[in-house]
DNA sequence: ACTGATAATGATAATTATTATCAATAAGGA
DNA sequence: TCCTTATTGATAATAATTATCATTATCAGT
């Protein structure tokens, strides 16, 4: 992970909370900092996990309240894979999909593609149903995984 | 929906059961009756509620049970929602998807497409993953539901 | 059809994850 | 720096799922 992209998401995280009048505290910061800076996608349990080798830890109730907000604002999206769907990550902004490796974890995010456009009009036509969202999320072996 | 197809459904499971050294009995036929008849997804604890109006219901364990066994056989599969990732629907087979109304819940099986084969081609060349599996659901809203 | 081995069940205890409560604390504007 | 009050931590409450175990029911083999 580039740092930079961290500390960037960081502080857009941040402007968002003084925009939307929530105060910045630390245990605000702490949850946003861990969920920042990862590249696999974290439960609510793995970063109260965490953050307990921080100095003073913010307490797990303090850690869902961080996500509900962070939620709320649309700062962070919910992945869903066969092992469950608590983990979350930073969202992925506009019209972009997730791939994740099956071995790892680590996450990529894709851009998204007209093919997928055609297919929805092609179901909309089929089934007079109007589609207002779709999922997709691809699930693989990166290269360092696909050696072993 | 279809009697027959719901019939037909409940058929093919048992037979599966059986095939696989399950034994087929009260509680299971129970909960495999709800399931394969039900058009919209249907949670763990929703099986469970709609039991109880049944003569001897199955005991909540068992629901979960079967649940389970149903799961390994590969015979139903989750529904990812915005509202949570506990509902089950019996399995698509081969390679569809879901179209869900997000008004009264009634569930679609589309047809897969070329289209999104092309597309993820695509996305390993770009990334160098080996896409094993992708998951994709449409959320829209049915004909009888876009009246109101 | 009957019988016996044992898979499966129901009742419930235990576990796990999440949400609610409330007195104490700390953020940030004046 | 002070004051208002949003936020916190500790913990109780809730909800969902899983584990335990004595009892029961399935079904293969007679």
């Amino acid at each position: 992970m580039i740092t930079a992209a961290r500390d960037q998401r960081l502080e857009n995280w941040k402007t968002a909370l003084h925009q939307n009048g929530y105060r910045v505290t630390q245990p605000r910061l702490q949850v946003m900092e861990i969920l920042a800076g990862s590249e696999i996608p974290l439960t609510p349990q793995d970063i109260y996990q965490l953050s307990l080798e921080l100095d003073s830890p913010p307490g797990i109730a303090s850690v869902y309240r961080t996500l509900e907000m962070l939620d709320d604002l649309g700062l962070i999206q919910q992945i869903h894979q066969p092992g469950g769907c608590h983990a979350i990550c930073p969202a992925v902004e506009g019209h972009k999909h997730l791939l994740i490796c099956t071995g790892c974890g680590q996450m990529r995010v894709v851009e998204g593609n007209e093919n997928i456009s055609e297919y929805i009009n092609k179901i909309e036509d089929q089934t007079g149903y109007q589609v207002q969202e779709h999922w997709l999320q691809l699930f693989g072996t990166c290269q360092d995984c696909s050696w072993s």
